[in-house]
DNA sequence: GTACATGCAAATCCTTTGCTTTGCG
DNA sequence: CGCAAAGCAAAGGATTTGCATGTAC
């Protein structure tokens, strides 16, 4: 039962593996933005055998192919979540660390403007908020 | 003659040192965005007996007191700026990595909507627009 | 069968730290 | 002078890579 991110590993000419397929799961099931040592253990429940090696040399192969996106947040460390459908871009509440996902067709089309302005074409993005609670007062 | 960096860390109580003032005065002369082994060259030409350590606690400190900015562009490295008196985002030519920067007082304040509308303050945000020259046809 | 994927460990790259020496205030 | 800063080298953390082995097609 090939899953449609496997049929699209098929479409990129990327061997089907058995550490590929259990990669591809993980990412699919995962909500969040995981790192690299947080899809090692997410992987390794699955099959403890997977070498974190595998790990980077997948989600980068994935992120060539435009499977995942890659995020580089302030923390050293990337992040990875699924290429859905829809983009969007991120709001990182500073206190908790976690990170909300919004879109916004307004700034995209202003980002577009400013492309062209400049002689460019816009082929990609990338958003952040950087956010703290509102104080109710 | 103290510049008008060299006050601002003053008024930051840091204490004015050989190697802040070149870091200083590299930083102030630096049209581009470096990361650190850039300005270590570049600082060297100056004073040759500077190390790569005190390069980095420097840019630190000074992100820090908000004298620079820093950035994470998609490779590996951090880059610096001086924080000009204008808040400013990027336009990176992805053939030829050249940085153009720019401001939308339109889309600032839509980042502001967003982020009440989901109960957050924004403090702060980081807008790269990835693009391509644009083919005259 | 063959070219590509994996695991492991060593290697690399960027950045931070420990410790002694130096120097600003 | 005293305490913060600098230099150097070693430590650290994330990611990549070399190489022998395993495996999808």
């Amino acid at each position: 039962m090939a899953s449609r991110l496997e049929k699209k590993c098929k479409e990129c000419g990327l061997k089907m593996t058995g550490p590929r397929k259990v990669i591809l799961r993980v990412l699919s099931k995962s909500g969040d933005h995981p790192d690299v040592e947080q899809l090692c253990r997410r992987v390794r429940k699955c099959d403890p055998g997977i070498g974190v090696a595998t790990v980077y040399r997948t989600v980068r192969l994935f992120e060539e192919k435009g499977i995942v996106n890659k995020h580089t947040f302030g923390d050293g460390r990337a992040r990875f979540e699924e290429t859905g459908g829809e983009h969007h871009d991120h709001l990182i509440d500073l206190k908790s660390g976690k990170i909300i996902e919004f879109t916004s067709r307004e700034i995209e089309k202003l980002q577009e403007a400013i492309a062209r302005k400049h002689g460019y074409k816009l082929v990609g993005h990338k958003l952040d908020l950087y956010c703290v609670l509102r104080k109710k007062k």
